[in-house]
DNA sequence: GATGAATGAGGATTCATTCAT
DNA sequence: CATGAATGAATCCTCATTCAT
């Protein structure tokens, strides 16, 4: 049945690459675990399904990975690499509007997460967080945190710059947050979110939060809202 | 919903505690039923723990429920079911401004669903539509496709009465609908929505969040914002 | 929901009635249990269905049997009612040819037993002999060993009377034996025995086997049968 | 049937055992599931107990059966496939007597099934029949069409060759069929076929059949049967 | 007597994990 | 290193039986 006995010679061009297989395994495992965990779910997944689209045999998944929930672990760290650097550099270089750099933001967040695969582990995480807090509090502290650092320093430019009206930004980095994140929910939660037959178009989508929230935002004179509103600061 | 209650008679004192607890049983096990789903997910939790905590052996979950997908199916019927008439009706009756309703519709979701047990079902639902597509499909056109109809509607009357701008509908609604969803998720995400030790705030969230929304919505002339952003109609 | 509240009156004629019932209770349970064993099996049958079937809860069944195991003693013990005494006795009193006695015996078991829903206990007591040995031992006592008695007597008789061949009784009471047991377990096999599309014609299976049996057993001149056949006795 | 066997050359010194293993498992899970199904039942048997009597665990019976059910079909599959091309040569190749076909059938059927354990198969698809239609019919397309085919066949050759009676094949099978089936069940029904102390002698239960069935079927004029008896053809 | 709500033992099946080869 | 056969813990669900009313 193991068909690979009858073919493996022992050449050194086999052994080479034998041995680059052997080091991407845990690549490749990593990458069939996260497109089966966040199209099935963690405990739907069985190992052996990850194993079979890597290549290679159940056992050899335990080699690499200690346990099912290790694999998880790997999969959220291996996928999580570190955006958050370039991200504050170009927000460092940034010259023009904070209304832009809250726009580019959106959009790149998108192109660079969101129409990835990595999209799908938001969606992973949220499900899986109450069963693995230790993973949860990693993703908190490597994801959620910085991104909601380098979101809140935007808004505080937009302030300082008098672009922005004062903002309580505990709360005000939501309205960029709160938007991306049910986006990326969205395309994994089975019409929960959006209804099925109405299919986010996400540029359009951002563009049009965008167009709303960045108005809010502004430091224009607001409308009159009564009754259960606050008056502006 | 059991008419058995309105043909009583109540010279049946004998068989008074016996039929009593009969009825109450399915509501006692939905109350336990939502807490575990919600606390632990659906498949992670086992029958007999509901039942345990509902205060009856496991044989008797299944006297008033077919198997624990139908639990689950009842769990989310019994605690949705008869918010749209009330909202609707509470909609057409209304005779203030358009930002007034969406504020106090905000805060009306959050005090019935977002602040009771019930909130957790959103996120329950999100985990679970993906092994249980039936379960998926009836949340959808029981309660998603109906409140975002209800937003709709709330956001036609404010362009209709020049309140807001023209606004492309199928978008918008997800600048009501996102921020609240987002709040119900934060709230059993295990912090990847928020992190934990910020502890939202909802009265306060929803505040600065309708202090934005409202102001992006409204027909005041809205600020200049380039490159990204289409220019406002 | 049990309607027989409403509809019961103190009267004594309602009472009467109640009475009857009551008495008549057990049989209607044993009919019900009898159809139910038959159609579905023992361990397939639900307590509750016959109870059910009978018209009654499933409590009452267990104020007249102590458990389904003795449900089915019942069944059996009640169906197999003294035919031996009657059969008897019609052959004690027959006096033409014994080959008339043996096709009227055939015919009449059919059409006393196999034409009945008696006919499907021989199946259930193959099917449950093993489970039940005290049952199993009973039916033999009561049904088997006195039928193939009968039948002993019957062919000593046509011995006797020179109208047969000497047989070995002991075997020969299988060529009469067998072939009806065959007819009537092919009603409750389910194609095991003869194919479903097939279905025997009981009248004309019992006419065949007659022709040939008969034939075989008289004192004519035997064929001659070489090699694996002993030469007639 | 494994077809591995007539590959493997036999270098593997290594492989050896736990691969040797490997292919014996299917056919003692086979023996042992046989054993107990006739023994006590296909519901009453545990998969536990069918595994643990064939030296493995629970789970590694399921690596080989698909469910109880799959196990079912394939002992009956695995004990009774291939007889009937032999059989049917046989019949072809003989050039005696069709008596002494006849006669040699029900004495090899007796060798090489009845006197084996596949004998309690009969009995077993008998009484599972009803709970498993798709089994039953398996059994009647596999087993039962095809030996009753064969008898027909048998029993014509007699007719065209004048040594038998014309017959209506239809039931005349039923000559053959019927004392087989009967002789089988018998050594699985608790006694309700045959009593228990009586212990019939197959050799001989088959030669005292063969003694009237065939002297039955056979040209020789017919003794004179009235009444019930419609006379000879 | 009659009811039917409640019980809980019992069994098939899945799948992460181990380990001999 | 790699394999895949073997394991057995874990859980849903059924249904005979009990017993308070």
């Amino acid at each position: 049945m193991p068909l690979s006995k009858l073919f493996r010679c022992s050449s050194t061009a086999a052994v080479a690459k034998r041995e680059r297989r052997k080091e991407a395994r845990p690549g490749e495992l990593l990458d069939a675990a996260l497109d089966l965990f966040v199209e099935k779910g963690f405990a739907a997944t069985r190992v052996e399904e990850v194993a079979a689209r890597a290549g290679v045999s159940k056992g050899t998944l335990f080699l690499y990975f200690q346990n099912k929930e290790e694999l998880l672990k790997a999969v959220v760290r291996h996928n999580i690499s570190g955006y958050y650097d370039d991200w504050n550099a170009q927000f460092e270089a940034f010259e023009g509007s904070t209304a832009d750099i809250v726009a580019m933001r959106m959009n790149i967040w998108w192109e660079q997460v969101g129409a990835t695969k990595a999209c799908g582990i938001t969606k992973l995480m949220m499900s899986e967080a109450g069963n693995f807090p230790e993973i949860a509090a990693f993703y908190q502290q490597e994801v959620v945190q910085p991104g909601q650092a380098l979101i809140r320093r935007i808004l505080q430019r937009g302030i300082d710059r008098g672009e922005f009206r004062p903002l309580d930004l505990d709360y005000a980095v939501y309205s960029i947050v709160a938007p991306m994140i049910f986006l990326f929910l969205s395309r994994h939660s089975g019409g929960i979110c959006v209804p099925e037959q109405m299919q986010l178009e996400p540029k359009k989508y951002i563009a049009s939060q965008l167009n709303i929230i960045l108005y809010g935002l502004s430091a224009a004179p607001a409308p009159a809202v009564e009754n259960t509103q606050k008056a502006r600061p």
